[in-house]
DNA sequence: CTTGAGATGTTT
DNA sequence: AACATCTCAAGA
């Protein structure tokens, strides 16, 4: 009998997903009009073997199903009691792993997210996962929901300069967070932490 | 620019 | 009690 793959192995492929997503652009036309912001801020929340994530120990129940759902699912998550924060989950079916959207560039529709986020100045529009989340209008109601077409999807945008590529630990993990998982673009005023 | 407290409800 | 957060007010 042979050693089990490390859970190594199975955290690359997400990390692949959220080091990919960057240059891309999420469009939502949630509400019935269009609106996109470019990705600059991900993070990776690796599977069952990760403290930070929402499934560490095979945890499942009511609010994290979506992440055992099929790759391309959005996994929404209502927190601190008042946020949406949105996911894509990266495995296949049944192994529970997702990407964070941390925070976007305004590029489409900046208006109608600056009415949905209460008029503020265009680096506050997405610059962290909940405001990314109340701009596009994304709500508990995608929760499940594949992210290939309307109302939500990604099309593909310009891969990211590698040299405008900044890595750093998780914001807000505190459950052993040794790896660094959180990708963005540097220098970018769109990232939920000045320049990253 | 920075720091810190309060909001607000679900999950553990 | 913590939480994959945000906003606002106050200070430097």
């Amino acid at each position: 009998m042979s050693r089990p793959l490390p859970p190594a192995f199975y955290a690359r492929a997400t990390v692949a997903v959220a080091k990919d997503l960057l240059g891309h652009r999420l469009v939502s036309t949630v509400g019935g009009r269009r609106c996109a912001v470019r990705l600059v801020e991900t993070e990776a929340y690796v599977g069952p073997h990760d403290p930070a994530s929402h499934a560490f120990r095979w945890h499942r129940s009511r609010r994290n199903e979506a992440m055992y759902g099929p790759p391309g699912s959005l996994y929404v998550y209502f927190t601190y009691g008042m946020h949406w924060c949105a996911n894509i989950v990266t495995e296949r079916e049944g192994y529970p792993a997702a990407v964070l959207l941390r925070a976007g560039e305004p590029v489409e529709g900046v208006e109608l997210m600056r009415r949905r986020r209460g008029g503020v100045r265009d680096r506050e529009i997405a610059s962290g996962p909940a405001k990314l989340a109340q701009a596009l209008g994304i709500t508990g109601r995608l929760d499940g929901h594949l992210v290939l077409g309307p109302p939500l999807w990604v099309e593909v945008g310009e891969p990211l300069d590698h040299r405008r590529r900044g890595t750093s630990a998780r914001i807000g993990v505190r459950r052993g967070e040794r790896q660094r998982r959180r990708y963005f673009e540097k220098g970018s005023p769109h990232v939920s932490r000045p320049r990253g």
